[in-house]
This record gives structure tokens, C-alpha cells and sequence, in this order.
DNA sequence: CAAATATATCTATAATTCGCGATATATAAA
DNA sequence: TTTATATATCGCGAATTATAGATATATTTG
């Protein structure tokens, strides 16, 4: 972890939304239906359900992720069309470890 | 801790000197001269040295430095007319142990 | 009390981020 | 191969934040 990584985390964390989906993704299950597809949490949420629970349009939900992916706190991973996201507790854990 | 402080947290760290700014306070008097009046560190570092060391103006720092105290990142403590600043590890503890 | 020093606040402009609709791309289904 | 679905990217106006100079306030010093 460095002051760089650690600011754009910062960044993704300046925000109630992007930090709710933080919190809502350590338990999805009870969170979020299981998917029709896929029916266990292994690999997280897909965009389309954390989308519908926030509100906002796809195209935000969609970047916010993709920012939350770029500095490591989610990692994503497809299946078929469906793209799910889970937390990536290792660099939070680094992130933690840097700032205390 | 709560989301709504949680995410003015995140503000401040989404900057990367005022997330400097913490680093440098875990270990003060290695990144600090000792004050010319006060010369130990256990209430941190005097905003004069601190803007100094940013190279950024008296107002800008002043902001930074009022608004990481207000959402609990540092503790104020004025003596005479210097103001000090020192990391809040209680909050910060608080902040992470919200995050993971 | 006047002058000097340290910090805080106000105001304004520049830069960045927010959040959306439109559109593009990727994959699956028909 | 056409159509439908899921996600990503682009472009834009609105909202927020960055940063500094000017000014105000607080405190000490002469």
C-alpha cells in the first residue's frame, strides 16, 4: 500500500453509496436475493442487483464499480453476461494496516 | 461510527496530503522540529510547521486541518496561540474497525 | 494600548466529481 | 444471424471540492 493507492481508495470511500455497497457486500446473502444462475455468493453480487438496491442509474452503479475494482477494494469477476463483485479483504486490510 | 461520518473520513482521505498529513503525525518527532516553546510532542505539531512542510498556504491547511477535526481524524489542542494537532486513534480505530 | 504572530474564516475562481442519458460492447438466447 | 440482456464507456451540465488571497480573530509581546 502507498499514498496514491491509498487516496484513490479514499476516494471511492468519500462517498455514503460506494461505502454502503462496501458494507452491504460483507454479508450479500443477506443482503441481496441469490441469483438466478448462480445460486451461492462465492464470487459476490451482480451489477444489475446492486444497481436495483441503490437506485441510481446503471451507468453510475457501473462506474462506481469499475473505480472500486481499479484500486483493488472489489474484485469482479464474470460469468456468462453477469459480472459479480465481492470485497477484496486483502488490500482493505492493507489499507487499514496503512492508516493505523 | 456511522456511514455519514464514515464517508467525511473517506473525504479527507481522498487527498493525498492531508493523508500525509496523518502519516507524518504517527511519529511527529521524526518528521517535526520540536517546538520552540513546547518541546515535547504529546499534543502533536503546531499548524505553522505542518503548513511548512506541505508547502501549501496558511488558508488551505487551516481548512484541511479544521475539517479532519471536526469528522474526529485529529484532536485541537491549543496552547497560547499555537494550535496542536494530534492523530485521534480512537476514531481512526473506529473508522477501520467499520470498514472490515 | 499598539504591534506582531498564529490561526480561522470569508469570498471567489479553478478544478474535480456527480450522476445521468445516450451509445457501445459483450454475451446469451431465439 | 437477429434479438435481448448485462455491463461498460462517452459526453455533458450540475454540484462539490480545491486552493488561495484578503480579512478577521485571538493571543502574546513590547
Amino acid at each position: 500500500m502507498n499514498l496514491k493507492i491509498a487516496t484513490e481508495i479514499g476516494k471511492c470511500l468519500s462517498n455514503q453509496i460506494r461505502f454502503q455497497i462496501l458494507e452491504w457486500l460483507k454479508e450479500p446473502e443477506k443482503h441481496f436475493p441469490p441469483h438466478e444462475t448462480l445460486k451461492h455468493f462465492n464470487d459476490g453480487v451482480c451489477v444489475t442487483y446492486i444497481q436495483e438496491k441503490t437506485g441510481l442509474s446503471q451507468s453510475t452503479i457501473s462506474t462506481y464499480l469499475t473505480n472500486m475494482e481499479k484500486c483493488g477494494l472489489l474484485i469482479s469477476t464474470r460469468h456468462g453476461k453477469w459480472s459479480y463483485l465481492k470485497r477484496n479483504e486483502k488490500i482493505i486490510n492493507q489499507f487499514t494496516d496503512f492508516l493505523t
